[in-house]
DNA sequence: ACCTATTCATAAGA
DNA sequence: TTCTTATGAATAGGT
């Protein structure tokens, strides 16, 4: 049907092909709406074109998953079970390495001990005293970087202590010196004082380490 | 196309309606045939008849479910949402409880601890030393057993030598009464003796208890 | 996308 | 169901 007739074999001619396919598929589709309509019939139609576009078609009295659906139980084949059983495996494969770790952790807890020997209990005794170890090492840990701030934070008080005696004292020399009658209308102490006497934190990078 | 041009509805007569649907579904499959060779598509056909009868097309290069497979990617629709949705959520709800445990975990024997504050650390603290009170009460609990079991063997051990001691003595009396004339030719020296003197266990439900 | 000669699909009847 | 065949539909190749 057409001005001549085709062998049915592939389009080598690209453009040719995509426009033969847009034709046909759009043939496909009418004919698919048509037999639904005619005949009551549930269809699905679904085509990729060789550049990947896709079409379909479905009766408007289903839908895909419903057609599907009753190929599976028609044809007794499996469309995604397969999936869905490897979905399944899965869970059980994670299940049973979470039972594994409940039971660890009862047992590291205390918990459910009659049903083990004297034999099993020793490597758990073992790990929860390295475990003990462990965070008491990081514990104390943490209370030696403590008192180490304490001991740094105790040295700067006092030298800050220091410096804000001295700034009093430069403060009464200045205030003597203005009652002494050398009037100024300057009220910036800090440039009169030696430039050491600028308070600066002596140790900017200490750490809270909550 | 025919003897005459017929609206496309619902065909009435039942022997047509199928006699239509016989010709029109081996054109549409034949169609999808030849735009899967010509425009090297893949396509997928799925027919129902009102009768129920399925026929199905597909192209050879793929097979149904992998068009299926491309289906849902290329229009994000979901066929087999529901199953396959609650499983994928369970897994992921699973995995999540896994991580969590194997963190619980790891703490407890001492690992990944730098990430821990001192305030998180204590708890875990407690929990080791609970747990290491109720293993080390457990594993009292087994010495306890083991040495009750010990001090009732013994007991066993003394009575079962108390036993054989008195069985010597009946048999020495035994033989001195034959050597002394009263021949027999009976050697059931068990029959001669009393009744509490038939070796019994006196623990007979004592179990090792490995 | 449109055109149209030609082939194809199929409705009706047997 | 299958065959036949007149007829309308689909479409290949060209524009």
């Amino acid at each position: 049907m057409g001005r001549g007739k085709i062998e049915i074999k592939r389009i080598e001619n690209s453009t040719n092909r995509q426009v033969t396919f847009s034709k046909r598929r759009n043939g496909i589709i009418k004919k698919a709406r048509e037999i639904s309509v005619l005949c009551d019939a549930q269809v699905s139609v679904v085509i990729f074109s060789s550049s990947g576009k896709m079409s379909e078609y479905c009766s408007p009295s289903t839908t895909l998953s419903r057609i599907l659906e009753r190929y599976q139980h028609n044809s007794g084949k499996k469309l995604w079970d397969a999936k869905h059983e490897s979905l399944s495996a899965e869970i059980d494969r994670i299940k049973k390495e979470n039972d594994n770790m409940q039971i660890e952790l009862r047992h590291l807890k205390g918990e459910d001990l009659n049903s083990l020997s004297p034999k099993e209990l020793i490597p758990i005794e073992d790990a929860l005293q390295n475990g003990l170890i462990s965070v008491r090492d990081k514990q104390m840990e943490f209370l030696k970087k403590l008192k180490k701030n304490e001991r740094l934070l105790e040295e700067e008080n006092k030298h800050l202590t220091y410096l804000l005696h001295q700034q009093e004292l430069a403060m009464d020399a200045n205030v003597r010196e203005l009652e002494l009658g050398y009037p100024s209308k300057d009220r910036d102490f800090a440039s009169h004082m030696p430039l050491a006497f600028h308070v600066q934190p002596i140790q900017p990078n200490l750490q809270e380490n909550n």
